[in-house]
DNA sequence: CAGTATCCTTAATGATACTG
DNA sequence: CAGTATCATTAAGGATACTG
């Protein structure tokens, strides 16, 4: 995910390249745009959780995508691991203030999806009545 | 990107399985998550625009990848397409009244990237000098 | 319980050539 | 100009087995 691309700032829209790797909203697209980051900031937006919780919160999710997706959430500082030297070990993860402040956000997203999900339903049926045996789906 | 998850509606969070395809915030990410829709989208979001300059103003982007992201806007209503027959052949594309309503959610995007780039980046580095030869990036 | 390590399949993207 | 078609490459994700 990485290109040159412009990008929409608060007041404007600017040209930034890729040399720098960052421009920003890139950051936050990776992390949102793949397939379980978002739901795992759902579940433990309502408290800490530990693993195997985690995993019956998302179903579906392997034992491996989770531990991907934790330690990319770890990373970007959005949630942080606390392990708990017991027998047999617990690991306890919570969102950081940073990772709350991201809850707004898909609020906003699924805000919007609720409230286009019909028109776009409806667009997608007419387009694939309208061009049958496409390909692009 | 289709699978059971939980997923967050304005007031409250619920859990849907994946039978209808069509949890909702899944067809947004769809769009957001990939490579180049958000870009083309913030570009049109300065006005109508012909097939060469968008790929003049997406930088990086294949000939191919346009086509395809375009075509899924417009599948999803996000965007219009107009042909107008002339000699070469020219195409409008303009974002529709739900297109344009995304651009606010890019907006939020852009913000709170703009907001936390900062932080998100100064965590990466912690936790890459943290765990050196790590796998995960 | 909370992971790692491997191997495998599929989806996404890229490069290139060609066309109405 | 605005695409399509084809092939190659890469990244994301899944399945399974194993471990401290």
């Amino acid at each position: 995910m990485s290109v040159r691309h412009t990008e929409v700032t608060s007041g404007s829209v600017v040209t930034c390249g890729d040399e720098h790797e960052d421009c920003g909203i890139r950051e936050v697209l990776d992390r949102i745009g793949d397939k379980w980051s978002v739901l795992v900031v759902v579940e433990l937006a309502q408290g800490m959780r530990r693993f195997r919780q985690l995993q019956r919160a998302v179903p579906g999710i392997s034992q491996r995508m989770l531990t991907l997706t934790l330690r990319r959430l770890e990373r970007d500082g959005l949630i942080s691991r606390t392990v708990r030297p017991t027998v047999p070990p617990q690991v306890e993860y919570e969102l950081t203030s940073t990772g709350h402040s991201l809850t707004h956000l898909v609020r906003a997203l699924a805000d919007w999806s609720a409230e286009h999900r019909a028109a776009i339903g409806q667009a997608r049926r007419e387009w694939d009545e309208a061009n049958p045996g496409s390909s692009i789906r």
